[in-house]
DNA sequence: ATGGCTTAGTTCCTAAGA
């Protein structure tokens, strides 16, 4: 079962992309982010016709999620996160396919910090903690799947000083993240390439891709029961270099 | 090497991204 997080940046820019993705790389679970899309305006049927269901959060001009299955209809379990009513954002989606919970996680930003975004940011991990914390009380294989906007290493990303000031690297936004891992995840890319040195985003800007100037902000977190059928991990990074590719690169683990 | 790009909407500029 290869499950994958694909930061789009745009999904009606993106759709040749991620339709040309679906068709060669047959992933059985994609989570998107970035669709930047509303509802009425999401290209369902183009979807329907690569062969797969989906479940979509959508939003006007920016944010939006969706949870795609091949050959399969994702059984909705929740939208958006408790402890903030009066927020709008649509940032998390959760289904169940095949056995498996699924979420599908667009984390804020946080630029600049100090500042209400990164303020935002940090209240929006503890939200997230708090399901987190939740699945795992279910004791069934979840996976936290998404752009998490978090650079949890220093050997995460091409270059510390670049990114110093950037809220993605501050210790706040690291300690969130950790303290997630504490409750008992386990991050894909992380376990197949403890090293680090493996990049999911290449910015547009300053020649970032060609200089492989990138960082690691996608990440795939396994409960215990998702763990224990951990395969592999990694990142189809060639899909970054095509024409009018998104910044990110869709980044997947499989399961037995 | 981030002023220098890309997307979408309120378009011939602004906001947001990371």
């Amino acid at each position: 079962m290869k499950i994958v997080s694909y930061n789009v940046n745009g999904i009606k820019a993106r759709l040749p992309r991620l339709l040309e993705y679906l068709d060669e790389a047959k992933p059985d679970v994609v989570c998107l982010q970035e669709l930047k899309s509303s509802d009425d305006t999401l290209p369902v049927k183009d979807i329907e016709a690569a062969g797969y269901g989906a479940i979509w959060h959508g939003q006007k001009g920016f944010n939006g999620v969706a949870i795609l299955a091949r050959d399969a209809e994702p059984a909705e379990r929740q939208k958006g996160l408790a402890g903030e009513p009066e927020d709008e954002h649509s940032r998390y989606i959760e289904a169940e396919v095949n056995g498996v919970v699924i979420a599908s996680i667009y984390l804020p930003n946080g630029n600049p910090q100090p500042g209400p975004k990164f303020d935002y940011k940090l209240r929006w991990i503890d939200r997230l903690a708090t399901r987190a914390k939740a699945l795992l009380a279910e004791e069934v294989p979840v996976v936290l799947a998404g752009d998490y906007n978090v650079i949890p290493n220093d050997d995460d990303t091409f270059s510390v000083r670049a990114m110093q000031d950037d809220a993605l690297m501050q210790p706040e936004s690291r300690q969130g993240y950790r303290a997630l891992l504490a409750q008992g995840w386990t991050d894909s890319l992380r376990t197949q390439f403890p090293k680090g040195g493996v990049w999911t985003f290449w910015d547009y800007q300053a020649g970032a891709w060609q200089r492989d100037a990138g960082f690691r902000i996608d990440h795939l977190l396994l409960s215990p029961l998702a763990a224990d059928r951990f395969v592999g991990a990694g990142v189809d990074k060639d899909y970054r270099g095509r024409e009018k590719a998104s910044d990110h690169a869709p980044t997947w683990v499989k399961l037995r």
